[in-house]
DNA sequence: AAACAAATTTGTAATCATTATAAATTAATA
DNA sequence: TATTAATTTATAATGATTACAAATTTGTTT
């Protein structure tokens, strides 16, 4: 999905971020791509339209959005941190196997956890690993 | 706590693995220490009463114990990873003000998780952040 | 027990994601 | 335009973890 720069920039605005041509690309890429990237991997994606763009610049970014409330991190992988631009609470698996992390559902705000009385709640994540139902086959396939 | 370090040499012969003095000593900590420690606070307990013990021998320890699902692994840190010898499941909640980790009883394996529909899940990892009662009421008493 | 082989531990160096820093660039203001 | 503030950039530093090979310990065979 292509997302209009002039809308993600309004965003922005709208936060009291300075829309810069470097915050609006890679706020516009989060959009586009939900697969929950790493620095690495928006860095390496946007660096060809935006040649002198740094990598500094891409962690000192999601820092600030991180702060602004416009991406949450996921903390799925042992070594590296990954972002997703969906709020919304949702739950997150990965692939022991191929590695992909895929969202679920999962109504985490109603879980009764009786012992967090008294707590005051601001984030709440929800990690499973396994295999995927792909890897799954192919493993039944070599089996064989 | 203490605990029979006798009993836990057993354990890890139990499981095919050698009971070293270190692996002896690093079990038995996480044993007395339920507190979610880090390989340098293990090795910085440790140091002391085992003057040779070195801090690539926690590492290897620990993944040797990850492997034989002895103990589990938390990511509740963005840096480091702590661990965890109670291997039934249940939620972590991590203190953004005094960085205490907590646990609670949490139901999740029965969950409703309909996405994951052919999914094989091994791990479930509950992961909530926020503030603890503790520093809640501090942070009352500052505002005054 | 001595000799040999395998497993484990240890210290050091390498890796790699992230942060710190300060200069360079860009944008805002006077 | 001149001045100031904000942002970006390149480079260096940090710090957790792993890789590696030598040293030590443990187990096995003569
Ligand atoms: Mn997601
Ligand atoms: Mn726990
Ligand atoms: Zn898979
Ligand atoms: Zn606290």
């Amino acid at each position: 999905m292509k997302i209009s720069l002039e809308e993600t920039a309004k965003e922005l605005s709208e936060r009291n971020i300075r829309p810069s041509i470097q915050r609006v690309r890679i706020l516009a890429y989060m959009k586009e791509n939900l697969c929950h990237p790493t620095v690495e991997k928006i860095y390496n994606d946007l660096h060809p339209e935006i040649p002198s763009l740094s990598k500094t610049t891409v962690y000192n970014t999601l820092n600030l959005f991180l702060a602004a409330g416009l991406v949450r991190m996921l903390n799925i992988e042992e070594n590296e941190i990954r972002y997703d631009i969906v709020m919304k609470t949702h739950g997150h698996f990965k692939c022991e196997s191929c590695g992909e992390i895929f969202n679920f559902r999962i109504n985490i705000d109603d879980f009764p956890a009786d012992d967090l009385n008294g707590f005051t709640i601001k984030d709440r994540d929800v990690y499973f690993k396994g295999v995927c139902p792909k890897c799954r086959k192919e493993k039944v396939k070599e089996a064989e």
